[in-house]
DNA sequence: CAGGGCACCT
DNA sequence: AGGTGCC
């Protein structure tokens, strides 16, 4: 068979062949993976064939192509789910309308952070941690440093680094009002844009690469922005994937723009699927992007550590799958699809197992302005009705006013209450809802918004006595105020009336459109006005109209609308940024040869843990880093001979800062983190280095050189080539030893070295040539 | 899990 | 109305 004959590969792989076929939920994972190092692609197929061995019969009817392409491509079934869904029929299956859809996704560092420092950019030379309650909900690069990290508790994180600067952000709203900036920023590109929580965004801009594709047929220098996955000599590989290749590069100028208009840096991932782009741009972290090639799929889903580590997998489900038996991501790729329908039903388990393959039809939906805006807040306990009462009046204060500035009137009301419970404390949250009498309504939008509290709260009190026998004793952790049904009619109103007409007219078809069906098929109809015309290049809001039929923009979404509106409320500046915006994207123009990321076209050799990079001796480093890409923010608080200026702060926002002991700790901090050597003129974010990585170009040059002492993934005398011949969990326990003992480094095991980096390492030591030269240093002596 | 939001499915 | 997922 063809099979066998194919797995005349080595001794090493032979024996793990033996370990599959007897032990297969312990060792098929690591045959598959060990298998993958040899030979890239061609593997590919014999992993799947494994797979199909593994299972039923009537699911071993598809030839290899046929399993590739729906590996590769964004093909909603598996032949074999497809049948098991919808009846045995099926022929073939209906070939896929988005055969190549070019998928980014953008992931913006340290978001809340990042907004905190540019309100107060002092805050970006001391390590800065977002706290929310008890918890750092997040931090920037200097605190990740001296290992801080997200979702740490304020006790060990104080722990971990004492002069850790704390700034509240329990309120949201200034990072909600730049993360609608970012994605009202990326729709004015292309209207495909689906927000994932406040800091990531996904983009379909298939069709704005077909168009360049068109413009510029020839495909001259045709290269990749960012690093590309697994791959050290991008530009090679460009012409065989000219999409990905105009999509790495778009993804650099949204980057860019994001940058220059709003101060922001971020990583992206450009791939051909949602999931794979986001399981890509976090590969190189702080940053940076990086583009995964359809070759290199079964790579980053085997690099995964577990289930839960993909994407749609939460604790519940991964719980579930646990109790069948499996662990690993590629445990589930082996698993049969009828047992996994058993557990989880048809289109719940077809999905999990695309997801295990790296297969991901579903469509970049646009988000458009958000359904519903709930307040909450938390605490340790809350046992008396009067508290109750206030609370409630805080917080539908906030948000009717919230909901005033969006414009749209909300028709349901809901209160969510977290009971205390020893048992089931981190979970079960009840709640209730009502419709909003019309007349209430009514007050949020107009400008009596007071009014409108005043008669919500007896609304609010009898959803509360719905859940909550008040006669008797309760304790509450939690309460939530939220609108929904959010309507776009507004009533006419004379006052504010621009905005309100704004909204009127713009916005009244976008809710159905939202929702109804309007996926892919959308997406290739209005291709053509992605990156032009739609917009509001002109005066009044009546130019929403222009895109009211294919578009459910959300210009006008609660934050979004306003930035939209303010736009073009502000014509001289806007026109030309606008201009920008359209024109910019459109055409290949676009000197992009320096400032950009010119270097992070190239990329280390994947299985050196980035996290290692950093462990480098600082001169080695900033070698390394010389033509990184610099983001020089407008303003910084940086004088010239490297002190922060901390005078501001305590002026722009004294409460933030917890005590003046802080100030002076941020200081001290502050002088630390910038050496005296460092040129001034280096404005990273990260300044331990962690921010880029050296190219192709910078190792050709051959002049460089590390110490013997510099750190290696493997200590010296480890032979890679024995090491990755261990079983992986071995190969964990060993690497996470040896990182241990390095210097400081404990902030990021989630991207875990263990097998992963290993198969990396076997496809890099036999690769390029011109990677050797730095590649050396990372092995062993 | 935490925290403050959001969305989708049932 | 609740459960699960995502950040």
């Amino acid at each position: 068979m063809a099979l066998l004959h194919r797995l005349e590969l080595g001794p090493t792989t032979k024996e793990y062949f033996h370990c599959l076929v007897h032990f297969p939920h312990r060792y098929s994972s690591t045959l598959i993976s060990h298998i993958e190092n040899y030979n890239n692609k061609k593997t590919t197929h014999i992993t799947f064939t494994l797979f199909q061995m593994d299972k039923s019969e009537d699911e071993m009817e598809e030839d290899e192509t046929e399993w590739k392409s729906s590996f590769v491509d964004s093909v909603p079934l598996s032949p074999a789910a497809a049948a098991a869904a919808s009846g045995p029929n099926l022929n073939k299956k209906s070939v896929p309308t988005s055969a190549h859809r070019v998928i980014l996704h953008f992931d913006l560092d340290c978001f809340y952070a990042q907004v905190e420092m540019i309100r107060n950019p002092a805050l970006r030379e001391v390590p800065l941690g977002i706290q929310q309650k008890y918890i750092i909900v997040t931090c920037n690069y200097v605190a990740r440093e001296q290992g801080v990290t997200k979702l740490m508790s304020v006790t060990d994180a104080k722990e971990k680094c004492p002069q850790l600067v704390l700034v509240k952000g329990e309120d949201l709203t200034h990072y909600r009002d730049m993360s609608y900036k970012v994605t009202e920023l990326l729709v004015s590109y292309c209207p495909l844009v689906e927000r994932l929580g406040f800091d990531e965004n996904f983009m379909d801009i298939t069709k704005m690469v077909e168009t360049r594709l068109a413009e510029t047929p020839e495909s001259k220098n045709l290269s990749f922005k960012g690093h590309v996955y697994n791959h050290f000599s991008a530009a090679v590989k460009a012409s065989d994937h000219p999409r990905l290749a105009l999509g790495s590069h778009i993804a650099a100028e949204l980057r860019e723009a994001i940058h220059s208009k709003l101060g922001l840096t971020g990583c992206a991932g450009i791939a051909t699927n949602k999931l794979l782009a986001k399981l890509v741009s976090g590969t190189f972290k702080p940053n940076q992007q990086t583009t995964l090639l359809p070759e290199n799929i079964s790579d980053i889903i085997g690099c995964l550590s577990g289930l839960r580590k993909v994407p749609g997998v939460g604790h519940q489900t991964a719980k579930r799958l646990q109790a069948l038996g499996l662990v690993s991501v590629k445990d589930l790729q082996l698993f049969p699809l009828n047992d996994l329908v058993r557990e989880f039903g048809g289109p719940s388990a077809q999905r999990l197992k695309n997801l295990a393959l790296g297969v991901d039809d579903s469509p970049v939906t646009p988000s458009g302005a958000p359904q519903s805006l709930s307040d909450e807040d938390s605490f340790k306990k809350m046992s008396s009705t009067k508290d109750v009462l206030e609370k409630i009046q805080e917080l539908l204060s906030n948000l009717v006013e919230r909901m005033h500035k969006d414009g749209r009137q909300p028709q349901t009301f809901r209160l969510t209450i977290r009971r205390y419970s020893a048992t089931n404390k981190w979970f079960s949250r009840e709640s209730r809802q009502s419709p909003i009498p019309t007349h209430i309504g009514q007050k949020i939008t107009s400008d009596s918004s007071d009014d409108a509290v005043l008669q919500l709260v007896p609304l609010a009190m009898k959803l509360f006595h719905k859940m909550v026998d008040s006669s008797g004793s309760f304790h509450l952790t939690l309460i939530n105020v939220c609108f929904s049904n959010l309507q776009t009619r507004g009533a006419a109103v004379s006052g504010k009336g621009s905005i309100t007409s704004f909204f009127t007219h713009s916005t009244s078809p976008r809710k159905t459109q939202l929702f109804s069906t309007q996926s892919q098929d959308d997406s290739s109809q209005s291709g053509d006005s992605h990156c032009m015309d739609h917009q509001f290049s002109t005066h009044s809001g009546i130019s929403q109209h222009a895109s009211q039929k294919t578009v459910p923009t959300k210009t006008h979404s609660s934050d979004a609308a306003l930035h939209g509106f303010k736009r073009k409320q502000s014509p001289v500046v806007v026109a030309v940024e606008d201009r920008q915006l359209q024109e910019v994207p459109c055409s290949t123009a676009r000197s992009d040869s320096d400032e950009t990321d010119n270097m992070v076209t190239h990329q280390l050799p994947p299985y050196v843990d980035p996290e290692v990079f950093k462990l480098l001796p600082e001169e080695i480093q900033k070698e390394l880093l010389s033509p990184a890409y610099t983001n020089s923010l407008p303003s910084t608080s940086m004088s010239s001979d490297g002190v922060v200026d901390v005078s501001h702060i305590k002026n722009k926002s004294p409460q933030t800062i917890k005590d003046s002991q802080n100030i002076l700790d941020m200081k001290e901090a502050a002088n630390k983190s910038v050496p005296s050597d460092r040129p001034t003129t280096v404005n990273d974010q990260s300044p331990g280095g962690t921010s880029a990585f050296p190219g192709e170009n910078v190792m050709e040059e051959g002049r460089l050189s590390f110490p013997e002492s510099s750190d290696c993934v493997l200590p010296g005398n480890v032979d890679p080539e024995v090491f990755s011949e261990l079983p992986p969990d071995v190969q964990r326990e060993l690497l996470s030893e040896w990182k241990q003992q390095k210097p400081v480094l404990k902030t990021a095991s989630s991207r875990k070295p263990g097998r992963c980096l290993m198969n990396k390492d076997r496809k890099a030591a036999g690769k390029g040539s011109q990677a050797n030269n730095l590649l050396k240093y990372f092995k062993p002596s």
